[in-house]
DNA sequence: GCCAACGTTGGC
DNA sequence: GCCAACGTTGGC
């Protein structure tokens, strides 16, 4: 079982919005890196850290977890979406994400400032600086420790 | 609102 | 294939 990081604003979309849906597809990921995480590393039932940006306070507010297999971000394909991409086709999608399941809202955030601090926790990607990708791996020993954390 | 980081685009 | 210009992300 492997551990993930992914991203979100809350005003576009937050753990309470995946509390809500239960399952989610993660849409909208424009970035071949993090388009390639989903892709090819990903696996049913790994560990999904949903991270908080673009607000006061940073941070990890819960968990999920993926429950689908990779498939061809249907927002790609719709003229009407913010995330339309015209040189996508059905042949041939450029883009691809995987269903995140909702698991539970970490009682307090874990916020980018506390983990930025932690020793246990050095060379964790999301708090370096300049880091903009919206889905990373995360190290199995930083993995176990946020969920340390967070209890 | 500023700005660092960095990915993408397009001219050459 | 280089690289300048530009756009986006996201912390602060």
């Amino acid at each position: 079982m492997q551990y993930f990081l992914m991203k979100s604003e809350p005003e576009s979309y937050s753990i309470d919005d995946l509390a809500r849906d239960r399952v989610t597809p993660w849409e909208g990921v424009r970035n071949y890196q993090a388009r390639n995480t989903m892709r090819d590393v990903m696996a049913l039932g790994d560990v999904v850290f949903f991270h908080h940006s673009g607000i006061a306070e940073p941070g990890i507010v819960g968990e999920g977890r993926v429950a689908s297999l990779p498939h061809p971000d249907e927002t790609q394909f719709d003229p009407t979406s913010h995330y339309y991409d015209p040189k996508s086709t059905r042949e041939y999608p450029r883009w691809y994400c995987v269903d995140v399941a909702y698991v539970c809202t970490y009682p307090r955030t874990l916020t980018l400032k506390e983990l930025g601090n932690d020793s246990a926790l050095v060379g964790l990607s999301l708090t370096k600086r300049g880091n903009r990708l919206s889905v990373m791996p995360i190290d199995p020993a930083h993995g176990a420790h946020l969920q340390h954390l967070s209890n």
